[in-house]
DNA sequence: CCCTTGCGTTTTATATACAAAAGACAAACT
DNA sequence: AGTTTGTCTTTTGTATATAAAACGCAAGGG
């Protein structure tokens, strides 16, 4: 009834720390595991048993030693790794972004649980949560409305994110010298100098950077509504990242430009070049976020029908 | 399993259209109560059984007829008409408000239902709504962390509240001439005026003229966001006014008046008075609801211990 | 033909069941 | 005294059960 995604996740952990243990070396205690893990140290002893029953460790008196090298084949696939949870929220983010639906369409939480395969339960916790990101609309005791992932979509996100980022920006410049912005803040301006000069390779490694930077200067505004919306425009980044895969390079390029100047201006703490700066990104951005959400309301409802 | 409380809400609107008809008249359709009372026809047709076994209606034909006056002990109570979810949101609302717990507190799913009398069903659907409040974080697989209504929230509500309502009555003044929202906007000024005068017993009616201003003001921004955050305003304002009685008529007359020059200033397209006066009432509402919660604050855990 | 009612099917709201994970406490070991 | 482990209790995550409400179709009536 309840799916067991911390076991093998702590599992293939454990594993990880064994992999890096001398043969019958000494396994950290209990306490430590589930400390370095994040998990109770109830599910840490299920894993010790679990790899002693796979002979990868054996008990000697209170101690656990590693009594075999781990295999590759040991570990729990990544897939079982994830709690129900997550993955539907994964894959029904995925399924409304993919442009399966379109707007105005109604989604039951009943056939939600039968396409996803989960119960209700878990359909029904999620919705809310998209309702919050705006894509969907509540009608009470009966089905949601999806609103749909158009330009009106992007147009308000963006409006908001405008006001949001050009406010944590600018409280940017009263943080105090000591502070550990400034640090971080240098950090990233070094790695985008780095990545601009792999850019031909390394392009990819670009959206972890983006939203580094963005949440570091979010944080600075210290205000949990600030933050937390920036969690729906890194959920609409991280999954309009799979769509469009045209021009990445160019775009990225013209990104890390532009954050450069954006970064230049934060350190200088010139609040008129910081303006202008932050604005001409996310103008950059947002063309870019419309325009790929344009090009996909222009594919059929069923995009892998044969073109005329 | 499910409670019946669109039934009994539904039966006492019925109950009150059958009052307002002369004996033996007609009732109207199925489809027209339905669509009156938002509600499936389903559901009128078990109350108008309900109806008929009550002795207030009688079957001929087809038709339902209308047999005898209703009697006020015919209405279920009021508490029973709210279904399971809406009583439990604003019981916990009124608990976190009222003080009963400090910022810090770790709340567990399992002993809030104890606590409300439900099950962990609704209880886990209404935390991450309060944590889309900003009032709690989760904290995975663990109980939630209590973040308090501080003075640190009401500030940060305070400056995403600036931002959007400033935003929005900025977007006022570009409304065509023939919008809906002017008109709207000189009937609300209408009942400033007539509460400015009979103030001294109707006071008690401002909360929601306010209601009316200001989301007619997010109206005209036409951003889903916005929108949605005014929500969580009117619902801290809902609330606060049950706890702070105190000076409430001097408060309200003071709102009113800043109200006034803000309306004004919306109607005569002038955006300097605008941002004047939006600014310097989110000033004043600000402090008070600042206020409110300090004293809040003073007050030890269990506010009934008798003072020194 | 459109609107009405009757009736069977599906979906929603809520409670409950139960395995996995967390938490708590005491005995054992430094 | 502070860890470490063994054991027991509570809570969480998820599925399922079931009454209430919504939905949809067919037949009848103006």
């Amino acid at each position: 009834m309840k799916g067991n995604a911390v076991y093998k996740r702590s599992y293939n952990g454990c594993l990880a720390i064994c992999g890096s243990l001398p043969l019958g070396a000494e396994m950290p205690s209990e306490n430590e595991l589930s400390q370095s893990l994040a998990v109770s140290r109830t599910t840490i002893r299920t894993v010790m048993t679990g790899l002693e029953a796979a002979g990868i460790l054996r008990r000697e008196g209170g101690a656990r030693r590693l009594s075999r090298r781990p295999a590759p084949g040991d570990a729990f696939p990544d897939t079982q790794t994830l709690s129900t949870s997550a993955t539907v929220e994964r894959r029904f983010l995925e399924w409304i972004l993919d442009g399966h639906i379109g707007p105005g369409h109604l989604l039951t939480a009943a056939e939600l649980a039968r396409q996803f395969g989960t119960s209700t339960t878990i359909i029904r916790e999620h919705l809310p949560h998209f309702q919050h990101f705006g894509l969907i609309e509540r009608r009470p005791n009966s089905a949601w409305l999806f609103k749909g992932v158009t330009p009106a979509f992007a147009n308000e996100i963006y409006e908001v994110r405008e006001m949001f980022e050009l406010r944590a920006a600018r409280s940017f410049i009263d943080l105090p010298d000591d502070s550990g912005s400034w640090r971080r803040m240098r950090t990233i301006e070094a790695e985008h100098r780095a990545l601009l000069a792999s850019i031909d390779t390394d392009y990819g490694l670009f959206p972890d950077l983006d939203e580094r930077l963005h949440r570091t200067v979010h944080e600075t505004a210290d205000n949990r509504f600030i933050k937390d919306f920036y969690d729906i425009i890194s959920m609409l980044f991280h999954y309009n990242a799979q769509w469009d895969a045209e021009d990445e390079k160019q775009r990225t390029f013209t990104a890390l430009t532009e954050h450069l100047a954006y970064i230049e201006a934060l350190l200088r703490r010139d609040l008129k070049a910081i303006d202008r700066a932050c604005r001409q990104h996310l103008k950059t951005a947002r063309s870019n976020l419309l325009r790929s959400i344009e090009l996909r309301m222009k594919v059929p409802q069923a995009p892998d029908v044969s073109p005329a």
